[in-house]
DNA sequence: ATGAGAAACGAAATGTTATAACATTTTTCG
DNA sequence: CGAAAAATGTTATAACATTTCGTTTCTCAT
């Protein structure tokens, strides 16, 4: 764990949502003055999802850190289009039952993305007043 | 539904796996010598999109024609990192969990995406030889 | 049939996301 | 220390997608 992603991964924490990665760059720039390239941010990125630290949402090319590093990851993503925010949650019996349906089909799998689009509960409140 | 929507869609029952949209571009240009633009393309691919005819990839940024467009879809794709081949199956249970997940956190649902990597039974069997 | 409005399409420019290729710096460890 | 490996910097470019505006085509009530 070097500095810059330390530092990467901290941004993320605090940035409370779904982060691009020029959004990154930007703000590591912002941060330290130290302007950084896209490879620069991307390797870090890759890093970090290697470590299962943070979490590529495909459906909006964005980077969220990972609720619970520890465990080995089965998560899936409920991404609010009102305030762009995300929710993670661990369904195992998603896993199990995707294992089954890769099995019958003689798929060895490796990785999973499970995201939901809609409206989240505070948004739906907000709308509905 | 117009000549360039169908074209597309053909296009896509043709290319027999997942096609970016700037392979449709080339395709649709070769296929009758009048260029059209990523925004032509793109609007197209909306458009099926809306009608349920083509599902986009996330995992991939590709287009695929949905295999039974007769039904509300509720599908998983599994695509293989060898030949890139996606495979699109249909199982109620994933969606009956989503369902139930996104019950209890409040949050109403539009769209998922369900996308499993990994190596087809096909690669399997090949790489092992 | 015809003209107003809507829908679809064309074209140019630009925005956004991601990687290739190669140089340099930093770290590690015998 | 000094060689090898890992990480980062730099430049350029590839790949994916949208904005904006103008033109064409279709539809349908008059």
């Amino acid at each position: 764990m070097t500095q810059l992603r330390r530092r990467v991964l901290e941004l993320l924490w605090a940035s409370g949502g779904p982060t691009s990665a020029y959004q990154l760059i930007e703000a590591v720039k912002g941060k330290d003055s130290r302007p950084v390239g896209p490879p620069t941010v991307y390797r870090t990125l890759h890093f970090l999802m290697e470590q299962g630290l943070v979490t590529r949402i495909e459906s909006l090319n964005a980077y969220v850190p990972c609720v619970h590093p520890e465990r080995d990851h089965d998560c899936l993503f409920f991404i609010c289009s009102g305030c762009r925010s995300s929710v993670e949650l661990e369904d195992s019996r998603i896993g199990g039952l995707l294992a089954e349906d890769a099995a019958a089909l003689g798929f060895v799998a490796s990785r999973r993305t499970v995201e939901v689009e809609g409206i989240c509960a505070r948004c739906a409140e907000a709308a509905a007043t």
